[in-house]
DNA sequence: AATAGGATATGAAAAAAATCACAAAGGCAA
DNA sequence: TTGCCTTTGTGATTTTTTTCATATCCTATT
């Protein structure tokens, strides 16, 4: 019954696993992962070496079962009799997301939202980089905020020819959204990470992050209204 | 086409349905109520009267089936035939959501971001009405922001008594967050939108909604590294 | 070194959510 | 008014997600 010759740390889940067609990992898990790897660092950070699902669990409002499972996606980092080793599944939860990979970004808007973001530890602490701002107000091109320069938006295009650039954030209004995205996509980023309230999608080749703040208000005065809700557990 | 008065809206389901036990809506319905409703606000403005659920099945990347059985959810909102008048369809889900209540708000933080939502729409065109910022530091106390005061954080729990307020808005930094949520809940607000990190929850009779950008930027990063979600459909 | 106790990993079961498929309702045209 | 055509509403079905239950493996203790 043993362990033959399970492989299992490099990849091969299983042993009754079907080999053939790439496993997706469902929606549902990749959404709770940042969640996971949020509280993992607080741990972290508080010093804590080791941690159960059940101790999580209590922590963070989810099934015992429901973290295990959803670790176990991935290859399983804990171990029986012991938990989880909080720095080392908080690194591997990172490698998961990306965040060893340093990205460099762009932020397409310097109206309020975007100065918030490029102020913010936001990106640093994920592994991306805010190299540049851009904008169309001549009276902010040339201005530094937090350290990054802001260009103008007209040489976007060359910008991006001349810098690899990975993600674009999108904080312009509704209305040049769908412009400065083509332009991005042209450019050659990978990602994009749009808060104008227009959804963008559909661009070959380039993964697009809608955040809808608007929703998330409604959210909240849905549950206000109906009562529902009142864990607060979930995001 | 307007024989919409079909008095069926009021409460009553189908025919045959069970009257057993107050049926809870899920959550996963909730979520995509205020895309719904953003998507009918679009199409409201751009004069469409009427729409299928086929036709907003392409135009949204859902399954018909699925626009229609959440709908169906809440008593059913078309007509055989015809399909759902956009108007109507629109203003339904609207007053589902709560933008027909009117709610008051404070924001506090009045920080890059505090600001962006100060300036923004978001509020008003939800039945929410941001009435003041409350920040700590003197050089912005006294001014005013889009048209709304910003005053002193330390006389927010007077202000809470003399004022009715429903919503807070919490865009200070990590810290502080714990604290002024404590405020706004023995203040009798109804609800609260966090947007520090760290996560609030547990508060007696307060709903409360965390929003975790952080979260958001690493989905994006994870779907760049996977190639994964590149429908972008979803938020 | 042997054993007790604790906690994961994981297949099976249950629950929840999405989709299907079609009867019935009603629009629309002649 | 009739009858065809469109499209919803909805029970049944399928798929996905969560939870359960326990064998297995590891730690810790004596």
């Amino acid at each position: 019954m043993e362990s033959i010759d399970k492989v299992k740390g490099t990849f091969g889940r299983g042993p009754a696993s079907r080999m053939q067609k790439e496993d997706e990992v469902p929606l549902a898990i990749i959404r709770r992962l940042p969640r996971y790897h949020r509280f993992l660092g607080e741990l972290l950070r508080a010093g804590t070496l080791r941690i159960s699902s059940a101790e999580l669990s209590r922590l963070m409002g989810v099934t015992a079962s429901q973290i295990r499972a959803d670790f176990n996606r991935f290859g399983g980092f804990g171990q029986q009799g012991y938990g989880y080793n909080v720095k080392y599944l908080h690194s591997k939860l990172g490698e998961l997301l990306g965040i060893t990979e340093d990205y460099r970004a762009v932020i397409v808007g310097a109206g309020n939202l975007g100065r918030a973001l490029a102020t913010s530890h936001m990106f640093k602490r994920r592994g991306v980089t805010p190299v540049a701002l851009f904008d169309n107000d001549n009276s902010v091109i040339g201005q530094s905020i937090g350290g990054i320069p802001v260009l103008d938006v007209a040489t976007l295009p060359e910008y991006l020819k001349s810098e690899k650039i990975d993600i674009g954030v999108l904080t312009v209004p509704k209305d040049s959204a769908r412009d400065v995205c083509d332009t991005l996509a042209r450019g050659g980023v990978l990602g994009i990470w749009n808060f104008a309230s227009s959804e963008l999608d559909g661009i070959q080749g380039v993964v697009i992050e809608n955040v809808h703040l608007g929703d998330s208000l409604l959210q909240l005065t849905y549950a206000m209204r109906t009562g529902a809700g009142g864990d607060g557990a979930d995001e």
